[in-house]
DNA sequence: GATGAATGAGTATTCATTCAT
DNA sequence: CATGAATGAATACTCATTCAT
């Protein structure tokens, strides 16, 4: 019966966090953020409520929490410390990971729409997805270290790579926006899809490589 | 000092409803249907709490009044009585409607994306809104009478013509559910966008005409 | 197509008045005085809630006047300006009597009961039915004039006499209570019957008729 | 500084849930139960609304609670485990209870009379108060195991004995509904004496049982 | 750490009453 | 006389948050 080590107790107390956000997450995305209560999740997390705000302060910070960890879960996805080259190969690659994204983290795509109805929340969460709301045309700026950012100069890239491979007529910056609405359309259809199709969603996949590698 | 007469009554009636829902559509579409307040709306349609109740029963039947109404809107602006038949002229100018409803109706899909989230909201406007969940495949057979099926079979039918010009190698269900998904990301992309770029919102237009015509 | 006199205007205004009381009497002793809105018996007399308020001055005042009629109709089926002596076979009549106001009014006392609730309406109605709260004792001085009292002082005098006929081991107030006592009980079996069972009813005015002559 | 054990918590919630029945109850009574506020109980409870509606879920829910405790300790009292056969002595024991009861959960009563004026929940208490609303006659069945069958039944089974000591001139259905009339009327009264004649009423117990023994 | 009782500010909703027409 | 739109004070109820144990 040693007493726990501090590194045990940092542990619990990690586990305990991942979960609640968790199932937060899972009520947030299916019944709405306003329409969960605090009570809901303790009791779906099996603690108590004055537990919950042992780990978070507030309602509002346990969503900042786990919109912040799922950002960085996508990060990490993409593993944006590669050379920011983006091949025909890997193209493919990235398309699917993108797909994969979606389908993986259903429920915090679903919660980002809902949050991203609010104005005020719509300008703070900018800094992660600047996409989202932003226009990619020549001579934009894209502010380095941010993961949209990033994202976004490695898929401009390749698009004006592509250009060499389609000849003179080709306009990457059409291209690329219809590939970001194309790819902002697939994961409309996905948040909402209720029984996952897989056969058209694999399809579809195939689809906008075929469109736009 | 003559009473009022029916006709009055029903005219005063109308004016205020029709206040009521538009107020509240836009703070519902901007803050969030939880987040809105019966108070704030009274406050900014410059009536009492007590007179929102005259008209609506609850916050709820408001919501529904406002979605009904709207989707009635967007009905007359497809003049679903038509031939049914869209000819590649017409094409033109669908997508160009599409596009102009989004523009006029921003707020009320705004709505319809956040009140989505629900699960029981969104099987109910499914009888609207098919398409949205639906996945169109060869055999498929839509419910005639419903918009979102008169919509989606007129939309088919073109496609399908359309192999008559593109031959053999063409799917006219790939580049199908292609458009709806690109059509779908611009009505993601638009519904999000605060300060209008006209001028990207113009090229799109005629992106999507250009692919898919 | 001559105006009408004043004495017509009057005529309406009456009629009205009864109208409206009589709709809200009803409504008031089966839902209860408190979850009958002002609405539903404008709605239910067919007049606007306007006109309510032009004939009455409020809801309470409405109830007061109620009140007020039913017990100047009670007054009068018992004809308090006899000579105030009940004889043997008017103790027959008499009980009939009070068999047929619970009958024809189960609903203003159905109403009585409700309102006797709250203790001050309980005080303020005292002046009508003094007896109901009241104890009868030899010494009891009962104020003239009053209904309660006046029939009160019958009553007393009816069983008082009766000791003449029973012998000396008769107690006329022991007597007269356990009728009151059953009369009561008759009351409030009789308010409370929705089905009313005529054939029991009549037999326990004989019964009592037969206990209590 | 150990957290409260599973048992220390059921007490409290006990201990205040009685406390809000107990100031509920009192004031329903006397206030009746449209006039009372939840605010008004909480108050006098001396704890917040909050509270409140942790321990019941709604004031209506409150209402059914204090009945159905009610009833549970009216049950008590009676002692429905006995053999079921009330001998003479047992007749004084068996009145003099009722009226101790009367006496002993006023409120109670006092609600009950107002809250039976609503139709619906007439009809749902009929369950605990078969008798208020039946009649007792040759040949009716009785349901064993609701409180008001049991005692009815052996109140029934007692007249029908008498008929042995009174001879066959006698109607022991006639002396049971006039008994119980008079049972009725003894509550009507009792419920709304404000000022306990205890003399009077304990004369009036004494009458019952030389009466109806 | 852990619990759930307790709080109170906030929210939807009701309804008697007023009043312009 | 008659209407029903309009008001606002009151009321039931919710829920994030605090805190004694």
């Amino acid at each position: 019966m040693s007493p726990r080590t501090k590194k045990q107790f940092e542990e619990i107390r990690e586990e305990k966090k991942t979960l609640i956000m968790d199932v937060a997450l899972e009520h947030f995305a299916t019944e709405g953020y306003f329409k969960t209560t605090i009570s809901h999740i303790a009791y779906h997390a099996g603690i108590s409520k004055g537990l919950m705000y042992n780990y978070f302060d507030s309602k509002e910070t346990l969503l900042q929490s786990i919109i912040s960890r799922s950002v960085q879960e996508v990060y990490s996805y993409f593993d944006m410390d590669n050379d920011g080259y983006l091949s025909e190969e890997e193209f493919d690659f990235f398309v699917r990971k993108v797909s994969q994204v979606l389908k993986e983290k259903q429920s915090f795509w679903r919660l980002m729409l809902q949050i991203m109805m609010q104005k005020e929340v719509r300008e703070q969460l900018q800094v992660y997805f600047l996409e989202l709301g932003a226009i990619i045309k020549p001579g934009i700026q894209l502010k380095p270290g941010l993961f949209a950012s990033d994202f976004m100069k490695i898929i401009t890239d390749y698009f004006i790579r592509k250009k060499e491979r389609k000849g003179p007529g080709y306009d990457p910056y059409l291209d690329l926006n219809m590939f970001l609405l194309t790819l902002k359309g697939f994961t409309l259809k996905y948040i909402y899809m209720d029984n996952t199709d897989d056969a058209f969603y694999k399809k579809m996949i195939e689809g906008i490589i075929e469109y736009y590698k």
